[in-house]
DNA sequence: GCAAGGTC
């Protein structure tokens, strides 16, 4: 019979397309890895006939990457040398076992069955595999499945119909492997052996390395960007005109359309017309069905941001726990950008597991009567994960606290997803008051629906208002001139922080949290509960000891930093805000000085790369030609570097020696 | 003593 290697990328997948293909297949233990299991069992494929099968996977990546011997200690070179030195290959330490396993395996198939994520990782990972099989046996045949998610029949599907794998997909992922070493290398020793002995350490610490990542830069970059916004700012007054009109006993408000003006004397000329005018004439009375619409299946980003906001668990501990959950069953995968569940996935009977509970059973009871809806679909699809949604019931007893609160919000969201639209009416007034445009909105919330499951989201009713008629004419209680001035932006949160990664292209679901916790770990930013209500701009936050010493580490002009008045203030208890310390500023603004268009805190960079990653996943470009124009154009901005390290080094003198002001 | 990407 034809022996057939099946080799899944995870655990997860190898058992449960094992158990679709082999009913249920004979789980094999393999010596010394208690996680992989290999299943056996005979299967019918319509291309090879009748086959016995094993079915195994790896665990992510399988082979590792570094520079030969001779450069890999740090002074066995210089920096610059690392753009070309050889890279070798090799089995990572703790994938001896994994790779070992595969090779004893494909000793004796004939035919090699490749089941990684359909995604470009996947595909390079599919490639480490292949090399493994065909070293150990040069003549096996190598297929690859297509499969989306783990459902049966598409399961059965995918193996009737194998395909081969994509070189170019994985010589994209090569590409970005070669250049993330040469270049994280490069400039991180580059910097650190020419930066460190300057930033003072605390007792006899050793000095830390001052690392350089083509995603912890632009990372960084986002926090000192929005930092600088907040000091940089200088607050400017404005003026507005409110009206508001007494009818029904009830007191309308009605607000400027023009908002606000910088110029008070027109505001004032504006008033003294309406005074004339003495009376306002309602030009519109609406009232109109509205709707708050439920929320998109979640996201790996959507779990991470509304992680931050809602539950206060930072995103790489809300990972952690989602992680947990899925090995134990309870959700299902938790890395996926796909916000559209797949039409053939029973919903209702994921429904169903959860109205045995006490909080939320009866919500989910309402629906298998007849309140279930079909999911929003959004527009990510990454063809490998269906969005994260709960597997299995588990009672709160079973699970600590932060498990606890991450599984209810899984469960909420999902149900909230399978419910229905919040229905209200929205009321809009507006009046023509000697030609200027005033409005009054209110909104009636008419039924609740998802909201009642998921009290993530808040929409409320507000203060109901009277009948008018379009055309009546009446006299405002009351017409006056308010002041206020613009306030500061706050400084950067977590959820915004994993906002801007995503729409920037910077990490991936996966990686994101572990980038916001390297810059943290390099110093280069530090996370702080914010002050409740107003900014607080004259602190700066590296004030860990580092170059306190030296009269503080205040950086821009004069600015007192008078905290904004009136500042959005509301909802900010508990609140994460990201600071740069004074190195991450120094870094972040000595290289936008380097003078070179590109500069390394800038998202551009890393956004590039990703374009020809593409380029080359579609044949318009090829592995050689990618690496080789991006370590030029890098090339250009290490040299550069190099060659101004006194840019870098008076940035740092200027933040963390606090020597701002004094040259 | 360097990166980012998989996953356990």
């Amino acid at each position: 019979m034809t022996r057939v290697l099946c080799v899944a990328e995870k655990p997860s997948i190898a058992k449960a397309v094992a158990n679709h293909l082999g009913g249920q297949a004979r789980a094999e233990n393999v010596n010394g890895i208690g996680w992989v299991k290999n299943y056996k069992f005979d299967f019918r494929f319509q291309q090879w006939g009748q086959c016995s099968v094993t079915f195994t996977c790896v665990a992510g990546h399988i082979v590792t990457h570094d520079f030969h011997e001779r450069f890999r200690k740090w002074h066995s070179c210089q920096p610059a040398a690392l753009f070309e030195a050889p890279i070798q290959s090799s089995i990572a330490e703790d994938k001896k076992l994994v790779a070992k396993n595969i090779e004893s395996q494909a000793r004796y198939a004939s035919i090699l069955f490749i089941w990684t994520d359909c995604d470009r990782e996947g595909e390079h990972i599919g490639t480490e595999v292949r090399d493994i099989a065909l070293k150990v046996n040069p003549n096996m045949q190598v297929y690859r499945a297509r499969f989306s998610n783990i459902e049966r029949a598409h399961v059965i599907q995918a193996s009737q119909h194998p395909i081969r794998l994509d070189e170019a997909q994985a010589n994209a992922v090569a590409a970005r492997m070669e250049l993330d070493l040469r270049l994280g290398a490069a400039f991180t020793r580059m910097q650190t052996m020419a930066l460190q002995n300057m930033i003072p350490t605390q007792g006899d610490e050793r000095g830390k390395v001052i690392s350089y990542g083509s995603c912890q830069f632009p990372t960084l970059g986002f926090v000192v960007d929005r930092y600088l916004r907040v000091r940089n700012f200088v607050p400017e007054a404005f003026w507005y005109i409110r009206v508001a009109h007494t009818k029904d006993k009830i007191d309308v408000k009605f607000n400027w359309r023009r908002g606000h003006l910088f110029d008070r004397m027109a505001v004032i000329i504006i008033l003294e017309k309406c005074f004339l005018a003495k009376t306002a004439k309602v030009i519109k009375m609406a009232k109109k069905p509205t709707k708050k619409w439920k929320p998109l299946p979640l996201t790996t980003v959507e779990l991470q941001k509304n992680g931050s906001r809602f539950l206060r668990i930072t995103s790489q501990e809300v990972m952690k726990i989602a992680e947990d959950l899925y090995t134990k069953g309870w959700i299902s995968y938790p890395r996926t950008e796909t916000d559209q569940f797949d039409k053939g996935m029973d919903l209702r009977a994921l429904v169903a597991r959860q109205t045995q509970d006490n909080a939320w059973g009866q919500f989910a009871q309402s629906l298998m009567d007849g309140g279930f809806r079909q999911p929003r679909d959004g527009r990510n699809n990454d063809k490998a994960h269906p969005p994260i949604h709960p597997v299995n019931y588990v009672a709160s007893t079973q699970l600590n606290q932060n498990e606890k609160r991450v599984y209810e919000f899984v469960v909420r969201r999902f149900l909230a997803c399978c419910s229905e639209d919040a229905v209200g009416e929205a009321t809009d007034i507006e009046i023509d008051y000697a030609a200027e445009i005033f409005h009054a909105h209110g909104l009636t919330v008419i039924a609740r629906n998802y909201l009642d499951v998921y009290p993530y989201d808040k929409w409320v009713s507000s203060q109901e208002l009277p009948q008018y008629t379009v055309g009546e004419v009446f006299e405002p209680t009351e017409a006056n001139m308010h002041d206020g001035q613009t306030s500061a932006p706050n400084y950067l949160t977590e959820p915004e922080l994993i906002a801007l990664m995503d729409a920037n292209g910077i990490g991936t679901d996966a990686t994101m949290a572990e980038h916001i916790a390297k810059v943290q770990e390099r110093e280069y930013v530090i996370a702080r509960p914010r002050a409740g209500g107003a900014v607080v701009i004259a602190d700066n936050g590296a004030d860990r000891g580092r170059g306190r010493g030296r009269g503080g580490a205040r950086g821009g002009r004069g600015g007192r930093g008078g905290a904004a008045q009136n500042g959005g203030g509301g909802n900010t208890g508990g609140v994460q805000e990201f600071i740069p310390t004074t190195l991450g500023v120094a870094l972040i603004e000595g290289y936008d000085n380097v003078g070179i268009d590109t500069s390394l805190g800038k998202p551009f960079l890393r956004k590039e790369m990703e374009v020809q990653m593409k380029a080359i996943c579609e044949g318009r470009s090829t592995r050689h030609d990618v690496v080789q124009q991006n370590l030029e154009q890098y090339r250009a901005v290490f040299n550069r570097t190099a060659q101004q390290i006194n840019v870098l080094k008076s940035a740092i003198r200027k933040y963390v020696l606090g020597e701002a002001n004094q040259g």
